[in-house]
DNA sequence: AGTGCGATTGACT
DNA sequence: GTCAATCGCACTA
């Protein structure tokens, strides 16, 4: 029998490389459609394809680095490749990947994976057997891969605990739409989505 | 020191 | 579909 019954298996998950991220923050949205975010924990390794992303681009008036640096948003101005964390509502976490160039405030929140592996794990972590309640949307998505408000700053570019890999799977067609959750009337199409993916949170109308 | 408000979720009609 | 919980942060005084 051939032990190559699964591109997982066999390749390990090679890590995205900081050099190859686009630097422009709405290029790096669909770029990361369809990579993978890794987290490994004594309890075993989380796994999860991204199927859904925001950028939050410069000059962005939505964008929490808009009204300047401060102690909360810092992290958005490290260099390309690291994790922006916070927290919305008083119990959501947000896991964002900073784009551009160190000093320069703009990321990619990252909105839904569709769940690879640690499935069990994640289960616990999110109080729910329901596969499509583990990681669609920003906040189940961090409960499910273990993301806390410390992993801030962290690089996501440097294997090991956690980190970004490569690319798993034929990427479907990528739809594009307005942003969720901004209180704003008009807003760029700046949401990206596999559009037939059924971990995508919110409406899946396409331009 | 007090106030208002989210890049959401889960519970409920 | 509607709606409120929840709390750290930024801002005002």
């Amino acid at each position: 029998m051939v032990e190559q019954e699964h591109q997982n298996s066999s390749c390990p998950p090679r890590p995205l490389r900081r050099a190859d991220l686009p630097v422009d923050t709405i290029e790096l949205a669909e770029y990361l459609i369809g990579k993978t975010l890794i987290h490994c924990l004594p309890g075993g390794m989380l796994r999860g394809r991204i199927v859904e992303t925001e950028a939050y681009p410069v000059g962005d008036a939505a964008g929490h680095a808009f009204p300047g640096k401060t102690l909360r948003n810092s992290s958005l101005f490290l260099p390309p490749g690291h994790a922006y964390v916070y927290l919305v509502y008083g119990s959501s976490l947000m896991l964002n990947v900073t784009s551009e160039h160190r000093g320069i405030g703009a990321g990619v929140l990252l909105r839904a994976l569709e769940p690879l592996q640690g499935l069990e794990l994640m289960q616990r972590l999110r109080g729910t057997k329901r596969l499509l309640e583990l990681t669609r949307g920003p906040g189940r998505l961090a409960q499910a891969m273990a993301i806390k408000l410390s992993d801030d700053g962290h690089d996501l570019c440097k294997p090991g605990r956690l980190w970004l890999a490569d690319a798993v799977g034929k990427i479907g067609i990528v739809s594009q739409s307005e942003r969720i959750g901004l209180g704003r009337n008009v807003d760029p199409p700046w949401r990206f989505f596999e559009r037939d993916n059924p971990y995508v949170s919110g409406p899946r109308n396409f331009h």
